[in-house]
DNA sequence: ACCTGATTTAATTTTGAAATTATAGCAAAA
DNA sequence: TTTTGCTATAATTTCAAAATTAAATCAGGT
């Protein structure tokens, strides 16, 4: 872990949230163990309390969980990088499709808007040569992205599992984050699947998704 | 609830197990409340640990939780049928392909076994003109089937959510247990899904599977 | 030196009760 | 009769400590 957040007291779902946002942006390393007693002190409540978020948490895919043994940030691996692409792939296909079969003028003016956010903070990421200073603003509006991408499907079970998903790869994704030269080959990629999506050209949005999403094993 | 169990004590890992078998088999009705001092009389525990045991369960999608106002069994509704229906259909689909193309022998001959099972006891449903006395045993084995048909996809990700879909799927379909006809469809359909699998003919599977999974929404 | 087993230490897990919050019942006013 | 607000009841949620279990330390033997 690396820095000690607030002292005060949190309600449950405030510490949820917070301890979600450290995993998803590898605050704790892969692997390192979740000790209750040392985020109870972090966070001013009882062990039960963390023991109850740690749970959630393990159901989303983000902590690892042993009976008797505690919990853990989840591990990576080649296996788990490869299985979450693929499905990720799996599901925004499948949601891209359905929402460009329901989507309405309404849908493509949120996709436009989304796509406009993460495009501008890409070409400063261009201009800048580094991503640090805006990473969360980045992380942020690639995920508006994505989900905006799907929001049309009509299927909250492929959306919520959709986000369990795109956490769980986020997770992976630390030590990509002052390579800024991944960041500059997704403004072409972004404009190719919003293109395709605004054109109802199924194909073509498969294909992009798949290629933007794929190029994230290739290192 | 029907009917109360042993009031011996469980261990945590039981009491889920037991209360994830009710679930899934209808013992609550849709939407009924989950009273933790209920329940903790029941197992002969602590209401901490039945509330550990129900947040489980409703990451798992059987049990619907609401701040500050507990646990319902969740409700159903044509939409989230429906829901259930398509998604899964997307599963086990791409499931199913991924396995024909990565299956072995190994994987062959244990299709061939789960579907000879099934059918043996769907042929028995069919002569005794009801399901209702080997009803645990026909939801084993079809599961079985559907699990094994996936079982050579190479990724975990995809077997594990298809299982949780695959249980808040049967938690809806109660009300089917004791109309038969549904169970003799299945016969052919099963039939026709193992030989498209072994046949490694994945368009035909993929219709067999769609077939199959589709009709479940007809009424 | 190395393995084995007992003891100490540190962690997780369960408990029972206190604190908090929602729900139901009831009375008074519109 | 309907609505509103209060009270009593019942439920959920949090807590601190006890019980349990795993991990680490150390001593004795091979």
């Amino acid at each position: 872990m690396t820095d000690t957040p607030t002292r005060s007291k949190m309600e449950t779902p405030a510490i949820y949230d917070d301890l979600h946002r450290k995993l998803v942006t590898a605050q704790f390393g892969h692997g390192e163990k979740l000790k209750s007693e040392e985020l109870r002190q972090t966070y001013g409540c009882s062990a039960n309390t963390i023991r109850e978020v740690l749970f959630r948490l393990s159901t989303a895919g983000l902590v690892a969980f042993e009976e008797q043994r505690g919990f853990r940030a989840r591990r990576t691996s080649k296996e788990r990088q490869h299985d979450l692409t693929q499905f990720r792939i799996l599901l925004e296909q499948e949601g891209a499709s359905l929402s460009m079969k329901h989507g309405d003028i309404e849908w493509e003016a949120r996709l436009s808007a989304a796509h406009h956010k993460i495009s501008h903070i890409e070409s400063e990421v261009r201009r800048a040569g580094t991503v640090v200073h805006v990473l969360a603003l980045w992380s942020n509006a690639e995920w508006e992205f994505h989900d905006t991408l799907i929001s049309a499907c009509q299927s909250p079970l492929l959306r919520e599992t959709y986000k369990t998903i795109y956490d769980q790869f986020r997770q992976q994704l630390v030590s990509r984050d002052t390579n800024y030269g991944y960041y500059i080959e997704n403004i072409e990629e972004h404009r190719a699947i919003l293109e395709a999506a605004l054109a109802r050209d199924e194909p073509s949005c498969r294909k992009h998704i798949r290629d933007h999403l794929a190029r994230n094993m290739l290192n």
